[in-house]
DNA sequence: TGTACATCAGTGAACGCGCGTTCACTGATGTAC
DNA sequence: TGTACATCAGTGAACGCGCGTTCACTGATGTAC
């Protein structure tokens, strides 16, 4: 074996990651295969020995969104799954409508970076968006706790906060795009329960 | 004059009406000029008889967005500007969040149709995507009236009609979409005042 | 330990397609007489 | 009213560029002996 075993998945690795970021910041369609391999340090042509076609890599570069703790990659600290869902919750709301999340284009979440060239790529990267989507609003229900109208709220304020960081990204008056990221977390933490009130109906269950 | 003054015009706008429709569909990159002028009614080459780049067409596109009642495109009844901000509030959120609006995607929203677009476009392009939002919050605004909240909620409830429409346009199974697209009506008519209650508020005032 | 070898990741030139743009031409239309 | 004419909107072939994809080749690396 001329090379380690780990040697090609880890250059393979690489490319999505570069791919992910520049998509993040430019879209699938004004991001060439040349510029996704400059990032990972190589050229146009070994392409192919890791990847089928372009959109192959699509699907694979908007699913890593998954693998790693959104929350870390956002604010740099970790979401401790330990914690409580209703604190899980918060510390994703407040990392995710946070201004270091809006600066930090490359590490925007595929929700809000992506949406119009998913809509139009294939099944399989709509796919790997809805997985995304899902992954969030599970979390969001959890921490709503008991409450019956848990996956409504969640699914609110995932739209929410995906719809406050479209507007924030896309509008051209920077403080316009302040107002509406910070109406958006003052509105999320009023929807969400009280740390407490969730604890207590936890105790009461057990 | 072998045409009449009327006639470059009335096609210019045809062309720009075939380009919008097209835009909200399938974005800016994958329409080609082709496409845009046989929606038209003409071929390829008399696009450049009016206008200079497809750039320029696109800045057009977007700003006709504003040109008509938003409510009555969608909806096919007109928002009855003569009503209080209250009811013109709610006949815009329903109208919008409908599934109506949802399956027409010619008539989509730019807001969460062409986000990304937009966010990669040029300046004038992006300018007439804010003036689209800034219409629509300011529409909000007046419907929570007195409220000293009413500028955070009304970005607020933008957000949550733009982020439902962007998640619900773009995720794979369809029953999740209409799942999102009710849970943010159902939450959208919870953060909206009573009718009643503004009509009081507005004659104590008054 | 050193050397020949087999493997395959990576290279970069070349191909082909799609599309924005250009251009010489066509033909429909209103006007002049 | 009819006809020749000037204008210019519209046509469609052609050009050129960018980019996804292919391919013959290079060279770095682990293994066998």
């Amino acid at each position: 074996m001329p090379y380690a075993a780990s040697h090609a998945p880890e250059t393979r690795r690489r490319i999505v990651e570069s791919a992910r970021r520049l998509f993040n910041q430019k879209g699938f369609g004004d991001v060439s295969i040349e510029e996704i391999m400059a990032g990972a340090g190589l050229t146009r042509g070994g392409f192919y020995h890791h990847f089928k076609t372009k959109d192959e890599l699509y699907a694979e570069a908007v699913a890593i969104a998954l693998t790693c703790d959104p929350v870390e990659r956002i604010s740099g600290k970790p979401m401790c799954p330990g914690g409580s869902g209703n604190a899980m919750m918060r510390a994703m709301v407040e990392a995710y409508l946070s201004r270091a999340h809006l600066d930090n284009t490359e590490e925007h979440c595929a929700l809000f970076a992506l949406p119009s060239d998913v809509a139009r790529a294939s099944q399989t990267v709509r796919e790997a968006y809805q997985n995304v989507l899902v992954a969030m609003a599970q979390l969001f229900e959890r921490g709503f706790g008991e409450d019956t109208e848990a996956r409504r709220k969640a699914l609110t304020l995932a739209s929410l906060c995906v719809g406050a960081m479209t507007l924030s990204s896309t509008v051209s008056d920077s403080a316009l795009a302040e107002d509406i990221r910070t109406a958006a977390l003052a509105s999320a933490c009023e929807l969400m329960p009280e740390e407490r009130a969730v604890a207590v109906r936890k105790v009461g269950v057990a």
